[in-house]
DNA sequence: ATTTACGTTTACGTAAACGTCAATTACTTT
DNA sequence: AAAGTAATTGACGTTTACGTAAACGTAAAT
C-alpha cells in the first residue's frame, strides 16, 4: 500500500504515486538497510520530505531491476553501469556506438548464462532420473 | 599439459592423468590461490606428492563445475551442496527422497533465473533498437 | 653453484554487500 | 502527557572470496 497522507506536498505534487521505504521492503522482501545501502550506490535517489525517503514508480522499478541483476549475479556496480547506459542522453554517435558495444558486451554475457543454467539444468534432470530409479529398485525389492 | 614425470609413484597409480595447480590455474584462467582457496572450502581434494598438489580427472571436471556455478552467482557453499548431493550413497528412501527435495529446489532456483535471463535479453534486444534507430537518424540528418 | 621456475604454508589485507546496534526524531494513538 | 510505531543517521561488525606479501623448499637449467 503506497503513502497516501494528502496533506504532504510532494505526494500531490508527484500524483500521489509514491512508495515508503517499508512498503518496497515489503514488497520485494528485502531489508531497509539494503534499500537505503542502494541509494549510497547512487542506484536509487528517492525524494525526500523532511528526513523521510520517498520513492516514485521509476524507483520502484529500478528496485526491481536491481534484485534481479542481484539473481543474475551482477555486482551493485555492474547494475549501475548498465543504469547509467539507459540513462545517458546519447548525443553523438561516438557515444552511441560506445552504448552498443556494452550492449553487446552484456548480451555475450547473458548468452553464456543462458548455455550454463541450460547445461546445469540438464544434468539435475539426469540426476532426478537416476535417483527416481533408484527409489523404484528399492521399491521393488521391498 | 598434464604433468607426466614418469618415476613418481602417483602418476604410475593414477594412470598418469594429473595436472599441476599451474595447469589448472592456465586452463580455466583462475588463479592458483583461488585454486587452494576452493580446498580449503573442501571443493577439491587434490593428491599429494609430498607437499605438492597433483589433481585428477575428477578435480578437474569439478573445478569446471566450481566456475560454472560462480558464473550463475552460486556461493561456494551452495557448490559445496550440491557437491554432497551427488557424492551421498543413497541408502535410505527418506535420505534419497531428501535429495530429490533438495534437486527440485535448485530447479526452481534455475527456472527462475532463466526467467530472469530471458527477461533481461529481450529489454537489452529492445535498448539496442532503439539505439540503432537514433544512429539512423543521425545518418540521415547529416 | 646459482639463478629460475614452480610450488608450499602462514598470515594479514581488502572489497562488496549488507547486518546490527545505538541514539535520535516525528507522528499517532491511547 | 505518555507510549508506541516507523523512520532517520552514524558507526562499527561480519561474511564471502579471494589478493598479496613473506619466507621457505625443490628441481631443472645455465
Amino acid at each position: 500500500m503506497p503513502v497516501n497522507t494528502d496533506k504532504t506536498d510532494i505526494s500531490n505534487t508527484y500524483k500521489r504515486k509514491l512508495y515508503s521505504i517499508s512498503d518496497l521492503s515489503k514488497e520485494f522482501d528485502v531489508t531497509t538497510r539494503a534499500i537505503r545501502f542502494y541509494e549510497d550506490a547512487d542506484l536509487l535517489s528517492p525524494l525526500r520530505q523532511g528526513r523521510n525517503r520517498y520513492y516514485t514508480v521509476r524507483d520502484r522499478t529500478r528496485l526491481k531491476l536491481i534484485l534481479r541483476g542481484k539473481r543474475l549475479g551482477f555486482s551493485l556496480n555492474e547494475i549501475g553501469e548498465m543504469f547509467r547506459l539507459y540513462d545517458a542522453e546519447p548525443g553523438e554517435v561516438a557515444q552511441l556506438n560506445h552504448i552498443l558495444d556494452k550492449i553487446n558486451e552484456k548480451m555475450h554475457l547473458l548468452e553464456r548464462q543462458l548455455e550454463d543454467v541450460q547445461i546445469v539444468m540438464q544434468e539435475l534432470q539426469e540426476f532426478r532420473e537416476q535417483c527416481r530409479k533408484r527409489l523404484e529398485q528399492m521399491d521393488g525389492g521391498a
